[in-house]
RNA sequence: GGCGGAAUGGCCGAGUGGCUUAGGCAAGGGCCUGCAAAGCCCUGUACGCGGGUUCGAUUCCCGCUUCCGCCUCCA
């Protein structure tokens, strides 16, 4: 079976097949850094890392590129605000998107391109455009003219006659139609600019992911993704720049949904972010991860603390079971050979990543192992535990793989100390029960309890893991 | 006004013209255990409303209602 993705151009999903055999081209939009990242950023950047994980496991040679717009109206503005200068805020603001990938377990880009850093692609790209008769400059700004390219609206479906006029830059009065976007904008006092042909000034946004996408991944590539909210404008407008330039652009286009709080939209400008700080004070950022990843890239979520702290419990269900059977299977834990998972599990990740119908066969592997590891058959779990962290590796899921190993075991440089220490309690325990004195073994649980060590009695005997 | 998406059992969340009606979480019962924890087994019959097509629709078609996203910065 082969993969199959939903193209957001033809609203279907279709068979992909890349433009060179055996590599994958990716560029997702990153973030406008403005402000910290929220929750619903990076589960764009969860889906597509799920996405470039498996085209990895399924052989390709992936080209991952990831944008950073690190220049717009709101960075300025904020920067004014504070009284600092707009590279300052966006540095702070792309460390802090760095560090919320990395701790989500977001492998990173081959490519992270900024766009300040391409004001030269940009200017060839608009004098291709101008040359081409799609593009015009006017009051010190450039724009796209929308009415010399007739496919415009085709990838969003929008007809320009009803559109409404956009009015992204003051002074539009310029325009030949209310609905050019701007490709460049002209200097304003205080603001940070860029020598051009046709005069100083700072990019647009759409401009950026055109110059950036084709330079790194070629006038044609595979596969373009971002957000639902950035179909239109801001992919219309791309796919419109660069088609008029003559580039093939991008042959598929994913869009991951939206992460809705109280029934609305979670966004900057709507003031109601989770900031991914504050959430990995609730839940252990692996599972805020399977939390984000746990649902259909397409589909919206409503947030929701319960629906958190569930996929929390849920996460540990896997968890307990990978760490509970690496333990009883020692060195062989490690798979030997390919990774194996179910072919169930494939299809599914095939048939436009269906995570959520990939994660039932996680759970019914999980399911077999449990039944394996109880009966004591160490081939049987052995088996399932292969399966299951190959799935979870596709996932990003893991325990014992990187990021998250020694996540649910840990204790830093004194971790030989507390072995002992815990070793010693556990005998005097034993000791305990063996003489059938509970109330001494209960009372050295409870205590180990109090101190955040959780203790349960296997047929192997007692095992012992740090409180979550 | 235009474009698009969604309504599923207590909750989250897949999916399908009929069949064993995903999976998780929560709940009840049981097994195991000194107890507990973990695990396993069992139980729970849902698809917004009204029509239509059909032998049969949650699934297809029409209408309606409600909600959400985009058309302005937005993952």
């Amino acid at each position: 079976m082969t993969l199959r993705l939903h193209d957001t151009a033809t609203r279907s999903v279709r068979e992909f097949s890349p433009l060179h055999p055996g590599k994958v081209s990716l560029y997702l939009c990153g973030a406008t850094v403005q402000a910290p990242p929220h929750i619903g950023h990076i589960r764009s950047g969860v889906n597509f890392d799920i996405l470039v994980r498996w085209l990895r496991m399924s052989g390709y040679q992936v080209t991952y590129c990831r944008n950073v717009t690190d220049i717009d109206d709101k960075i300025l503005n904020v920067a004014v605000g504070e009284g600092v200068p707009w590279w300052a805020v966006a540095e702070r603001n792309q460390r802090a998107f760095t560090r919320a990938y990395t701790t989500l377990g977001c492998l990173p880009p081959e490519v992270e391109p900024r766009a300040t850093g391409h004001v030269p692609e940009m200017i060839v790209l608009m004098q291709r455009l101008i040359d081409g008769g799609h593009a015009y400059a006017a009051g010190g700004d450039v724009y796209f003219d929308v009415r010399s390219f007739p496919d415009y609206g085709a990838l969003s479906g929008q007809r320009v006659e009803h559109m409404q006029a956009t009015d992204d830059v003051v002074g539009g009065d310029a325009k030949r139609d209310p609905r050019d976007f701007a490709l460049w904008k002209g200097a304003k006092p205080g603001e940070p600019t860029w020598p051009t042909p046709w005069g100083p000034g700072r990019p647009g946004w759409h401009l950026e992911c055109s110059a950036m996408s084709t330079k790194y991944l070629g006038a044609t590539f595979d596969i373009h993704g971002g957000g639902l909210d950035l179909l239109f404008p801001h992919h219309e407008n791309e796919q419109a720049q660069s088609h008029a330039a003559g580039d093939g652009f991008a042959r598929y286009w994913l869009h991951n949904g939206l992460v809705r709080i109280s029934g609305e939209k979670m966004s900057k400008s709507l003031g109601n972010s989770l900031l991914v700080d504050a959430m990995v004070t609730q839940v252990r950022p692996v599972e805020l991860r399977y939390y984000l990843g746990q649902a259909h890239y397409r589909s919206d979520f409503d947030y929701s603390p319960g629906a958190l702290t569930e996929a929390a419990t849920a996460y540990q269900r896997i968890e307990g079971f990978v760490t509970r059977a690496a333990e009883m299977l020692g060195a062989e834990a490690e798979p030997a050979g390919l990774p194996a998972w179910p072919a169930p599990f494939a299809a599914a990740m095939d048939d436009d990543l269906a995570v959520p119908q990939a994660l039932a066969v996680v759970h019914e592997a999980i399911k077999e192992g449990n039944v394996a590891a109880q009966a004591g058959d160490l081939a049987g779990t052995a088996k399932r535990l292969a399966e299951v962290r190959a799935m979870l590796g596709v996932l990003g899921l893991d325990p014992l793989a990187a990021p998250w190993a020694g996540g649910g075991q840990s204790g830093g440089d004194l971790r030989p100390v507390l072995d002992a220490l815990v070793s010693v309690a556990l005998e005097q325990r034993q000791a305990a029960r063996a003489r059938k004195d509970f109330a001494a073994a209960d009372a050295i649980r409870d205590q180990l309890l109090a101190a955040g060590v959780i203790v349960e009695d296997t047929p192997r005997g007692p095992r012992w893991e740090l409180q979550k």
